[in-house]
DNA sequence: CTTTACAATAAGTTAGTACTTATATAATGT
DNA sequence: ACATTATATAAGTACTAACTTATTGTAAAG
């Protein structure tokens, strides 16, 4: 139960189709295994053991419905990773990127810079 | 070729820790291998491979410099994960996780299990 | 109680990843 | 030409991931 927000795990977790499709399925509302299970050519198992990375990652919770687990986005997870990006995506934003092209473009032959 | 605009490797390249630290390093500006590889107890071969990852997973894009090849950020690549994350963070700022909870905590609650 | 439906776990296989050391390539300085 | 510096590639190994089938656990329904 701990908020890990282990960024190794969650974008491990998002590395796969699978898990991917699960996540976009889940941004519409909570569903249960059979079906999240229900698009894929894929044993249950395999589902259930895909969600199991996805919990572990803190990108789902589950609750418990009956002998159904219905799973859901979890918040602090899936922002974890996006403002670990967003740092990357203002860095970007700051022309870091354009500076680095325009000494790229003004390097016509040689010459050692530092 | 330039655009692959591949999630699988995009995300998987960001599950290791030291090409977020490389990337993170790269958000500061260009650099060279040996310069990204300083501040890791690794050697220069896997500093190598992993840009490779982050090269073929479009995050960064190299130049040459003689025998340097210093490194920078890919803006295409790190947009598309971007706006992949984007879509989950609407769906929460949407209240689809809220209502979630709310039907949830709505449900009969049984008795605990084991 | 027995059956059915939903889901988790176990064990095995195959493929991929992240390193290592050793070696190759390529531009630069002397 | 030779040595030096910067980087890439190759080969080997240990570990991990993503499936499969088989089985088990658990709540609901008959």
């Amino acid at each position: 139960m701990s908020v890990t927000s282990n960024l190794n795990a969650s974008f491990a977790a998002l590395a796969d189709p699978t898990r991917r499709a699960i996540l976009a399925r889940l941004a519409s509302g909570e569903a249960t295994v059979m079906e999240l299970a229900k698009p894929f050519e894929m044993t249950q198992p395999a589902i259930s053991q895909h969600l199991k990375v996805l919990e572990e990652a803190g990108l789902i919770v589950q609750r418990t419905d009956g002998t159904r687990r219905p799973r859901r986005l979890a918040k602090p997870g899936i922002e974890a990773m996006d403002q670990w990006l967003a740092m990357l995506r203002k860095a970007l934003e700051k022309n870091y990127n354009r500076l680095d092209e325009l000494l790229a473009a003004m390097e016509p032959n040689r010459k050692g810079k530092r």
